[in-house]
DNA sequence: GCCAATCTAGATCGATCGTTCTATAACAAC
DNA sequence: GTTGTTATAGAACGATCGATCTAGATTGGC
């Protein structure tokens, strides 16, 4: 019973996530978002409580939109060998498709504002589990299959493999160069073949 | 001719790195520059030009003092693989020991400055070259030398290398943990052995 | 048709931003 | 001691920050 929401409460978090994946979270003003969400200042904290809320919540819908997706849709298609393939191939094509040289809001996340707000970093290190345990999850998986070495423990394997999403997504904000992230990539997947021979890599 | 300077350059510019390590560019004012170093707003203005000459400044001061004298000491006084070794352990600890969070100045830069600012980003891609050359030098010696796999190429693998460096600095910041970040390590330094086993590993 | 509730746009708030100005202090050269 | 030059401290500048207020518009319930 009373007046509704003139905007779609979706479209406009995409633009906010536009502003804050560019810009990050200080150097994006609240004049900034309201425009680029096109609706008034007073409607944004009137929908999302403040500039904090915004970020939280684009955030979310962020790391929704973009890994959780992936992996739901990667994960129960394909062998695990190769759906950890396939995740850091697509990231690798999204980073040198990203003209903006946007690179990854999760890391800019991680490394501008999550520390000092104890919200966003609890976002992030959530996800961060999140994603390790996707890893942990094809790895071992792997290892029962005979497909991914027994050289390193699940455990290891995951973290190195999550270490290096992070470095790539550092590099594809500042040197988002094919070369140089292909290149990075393919001692990094044969690191999980086994020392007597890849078997089920999807490079050979 | 003329009213010396009161301060130490360089005492005053480790100040700086201090806040600008901590809590970046944006999120940095200059009265909180002003206030630990010491000195007065107008004298920061006269020395640095202004706030984006005083950061480019404390930002190579800040690689001087960290990576590149990591790289001076280290290179020449080991082999190449106990050098690569060395230098991550290194690394590592800091992490660890890092109570702040502070993460790594360069990595911060990368991230949130050095996007939208053209000296900035070439002060980062510049020594991210730098970084690399390094790594590059001590796969090249390693595989001469025979204690580091030829199955990839030295550009690969110090690519590779390059890219865990920037990722351990990043979980470095949010999730400092000695088992994440030692863990990590250990499938990568083995990613340099030769398939046949390792030879001249520290770790062994 | 009126009420209560929630939305909208735009003006406006005090605080803080990066930067500059004013006035004075400390040196070297002569 | 005077002069020229640069450094100092602190007030001050206009601009912009995140957030709120004012006023009016739009709905459902009665």
């Amino acid at each position: 019973m009373a007046r509704p929401r003139e905007f779609d409460e979706g479209a406009v978090l995409d633009a906010a996530i536009e502003r804050f994946w560019l810009r990050g979270y200080e150097a994006t003003s609240v004049r900034d978002l309201a425009d680029e969400m096109q609706i008034a200042g007073a409607s944004l904290y009137n929908a999302f409580g403040d500039k904090r809320g915004l970020y939280a919540k684009a955030l979310n819908r962020y790391l929704d939109q973009t890994f959780r997706e992936r992996i739901r849709r990667i994960e129960p298609a394909m062998p695990p060998r190769e759906a950890i393939e396939v995740f850091f191939k697509e990231i690798i094509k999204r980073s040198l498709s990203d003209k903006q040289r946007r690179g990854c809001m999760l890391v800019n996340s991680a490394i501008e504002s999550a520390p000092f707000d104890p919200g966003f970093l609890s976002i992030v290190a959530i996800f961060l589990d999140e994603v390790e345990a996707f890893f942990l999850r094809c790895v071992s998986k792997g290892q029962k299959d005979g497909v991914v070495t027994r050289a390193h423990s699940a455990s290891d394997l995951s973290k190195s493999l999550l270490g290096i999403l992070l470095g790539i997504r550092v590099l594809a904000r500042v040197r988002p160069e094919r070369a140089l992230l292909e290149g990075l990539l393919r001692p990094v997947l044969a690191m999980l073949d086994d020392a007597r021979g890849p078997r089920g890599s999807l490079s050979r």
